[in-house]
DNA sequence: CTGAAAGCGCTAACAC
DNA sequence: GTGTTAGCGCTTTCAG
């Protein structure tokens, strides 16, 4: 920028002036600026964040702290929020909670005096106190995706689960399965909301959960044809599974084929989170799917507050303009605001999906039934075609 | 800083040394230091990055371009890459190659004024030109993971794709299948790598590659799929697919459950690049295997070159040096440098892990044949006993 | 309308 | 051993 300012022959101040468009306080000359600006072009100059930041500029830097990468969910989630978080001008800072020492120090890391605006929590950080300690002395906002309802310090972002599980059991229950099992796996909170919901839904169904029909496992699909094998056992057998999560319903699918369990006509299953994969099990996977790049944004927005056009001291934070109206209504489209415990929290209504995987209730007086297999009974619901 | 060293009535200069622990040009103060940590300590002093880099430091940022984190690959490759990142102390910026009008986008902000100490490039950027512009244009370094072999301009680490095409399909060979049929996907270089093998060695078992052998589609499940109902309207039929991915794999395996046919009974199935979900189909997938941890070790050490940089906060003195050793050893071990284009590449070399989506070829004349199912041809190859 | 100067938090010559 | 003095590249009063 030196260079610039001697090139033509003015001086360092004016062509901060002139590059960062701050008209607020002065009129800026209209030739010299043409001139400054060709020379910067020429020079091809790029502000340094550096300094700006060390003046307490944002950095545009938003941490993301995620737990596990790999899984779909979270790879759809990481996504949507770094195309949500690029149209703001922001980018994103990539952090595991994966290993117990380590979360200290990533944290560490990325918030060292506010290297990043913000931070992005995704997924349920329950089970990594110290994080949470560290990240409640910060000052940097801090919002939590899927945080689940144990959290309740952190304002965040989240699906309604509760509405979600109804849904997908109301489907159920509409296409006459009334012994229907529940298999839960990854975050706590998440899983703790889904499997309530689930208990109250069976509350209303068949009165009470039978023994058994809820399995707790892991996040993978392993795992969640382990819980399959299980749910076999019992007796009676359940004849629908709802599963907490797509990845257990995958384990769930792929342990029906290897037992021989046919799917849809003798055993539906339904997934949560309508992950990519979701439409290439056999059959299809009837899921629940969740607004992913409203929640970002919603998420961003609080996050980083959607300043529209600012001004609060008057500084020159006015960049960015263009992009951010339309992150503007989007990020305020859609989500009730609830409180959730002491702070705030954004729920959005998940859809159901209906694939290839639920079908009527096998009956054993009726085998009529198999052929009434009714449009889902909620008409606001997507039928998705593929596969 | 300027508090605790008023605080302890030291300069600041002495406060930055010892909170560096510079010993180099001056040996330090026994109890001064004590002193100061102890301040630091107290006042819970951060460093500022920013002030750090606008002296020319280290910004311990490391930029990740990635097409696409929703494929699995790519999903296991960044958390390889951000965990070998961590163990070195730095950080993962995300970047997307997603849209076309993105890509500078993506790529201006996290170049500007080497905000980032070294740029990764994952996955075949070959369709983003001016991506690759822009890259030349820097002076960051670059390296490329998975590149394939048309952008010779870029160092980079690469797995061994004739390698591994040529041991899967010497798996197959020895298992009798000679109708190999192959299956490519995702980015040209990996892709024209791949394929270029399978010729190769289709070469010397059956002279030629018989027309149609050879599909070309989007790296999708969907895609795999339709491949393979094409294939199947071949005559004669292939009796083994050699998929240029998992992803791909998978949605033949879905496709053969369509179809009804029996695999591996009717049909061999190999993959490339070990996802997780290779594990969970049915059949599990045999597939090729890279040592990631492996390569993301060396991708890291040619984009920063293996300094042995200090982790943590100057506050509280730590020195992480086992890791940083481990981090060197790693990214020393294995991986065949050659030269490749104008740049070198360090070439890892995959293996085969076996598991259940591959057998004898079905042979007409001897129906026995099937039950003559002999360990791998490679006796190196790991056997994954996973469902 | 534009220039001079001070300083963001820290490091790095140099002295003392 | 420790303090002084300059800056890193940029913003931002405050004077011209």
């Amino acid at each position: 920028m030196r260079d610039i300012a001697t090139a033509t022959g003015v001086s360092r101040s004016t062509v901060s002036r002139i590059l960062n468009d701050a008209p607020l306080t002065v009129p800026i000359a209209a030739r010299t600026r043409e001139r400054v600006l060709a020379a910067a072009r020429d020079v091809g100059y790029r502000p340094n964040p550096f300094a700006r930041a060390l003046h307490g500029a944002p950095t545009m830097l938003l941490g993301a702290i995620v737990r596990d990468i790999t899984d779909p969910f979270f790879a759809g989630a990481i996504e949507a929020v770094s195309a949500e978080a690029r149209t703001l001008g922001y980018n994103i800072v990539l952090g595991h909670a994966h290993a117990e020492a380590t979360e200290a120090y990533a944290l560490a890391a990325m918030l060292e005096a506010r290297q990043c605006d913000a931070i992005l929590l995704l997924g349920d950080m329950g089970d990594q106190p110290r994080l949470l300690d560290d990240l409640r002395d910060t000052h940097v906002p801090v919002v939590a995706l899927w945080q689940g309802s144990e959290l309740d310090l952190i304002p965040g972002v989240s699906v309604d689960n509760r509405s979600g599980i109804a849904t997908a059991i109301g489907h159920l229950s509409a296409l006459g399965h009334r012994r229907i099992a529940f298999i839960g796996g990854r975050l706590l909170g998440d899983i703790r909301e889904r499997q309530a919901a689930y208990t109250e839904a069976m509350a209303d169904l068949l009165g009470e959960v039978p023994p058994g029909y809820i399995q707790h496992v892991a996040n993978k699909p392993g795992d969640g044809e382990a819980a399959l094998r299980a749910l076999m056992r019992l007796s009676p057998r359940p004849t629908a599974i709802v599963a907490s999560t797509d990845v257990l319903a995958i384990g769930v699918l792929r342990g029906a084929l290897v037992l021989g369990i046919r799917v849809p006509e003798e055993l539906s299953v339904v997934g949560f989170d309508d992950i990519p994969m979701a439409t290439f099990t056999v059959p299809a996977l009837t899921t629940v799917r969740m607004p992913m790049a409203k929640m970002a944004a919603a998420a961003i927005a609080m996050a980083v507050g959607v300043t529209g056009r600012t001004v609060g001291d008057g500084a020159s934070d006015v960049r960015h303009h263009g992009a951010e109206d339309g992150a503007h209504e989007r990020a305020n489209e859609g989500g009730d605001v609830v409180p959730r415990g002491r702070a705030l929290a954004r729920l959005f209504r998940p859809e159901l999906v209906v694939r290839q995987s639920t079908g009527a209730a096998p009956v054993e007086h009726n085998p009529a039934a198999r052929h009434r297999r009714p449009e889902s009974h909620n008409g606001a619901s997507p039928r998705d075609r593929s596969a």
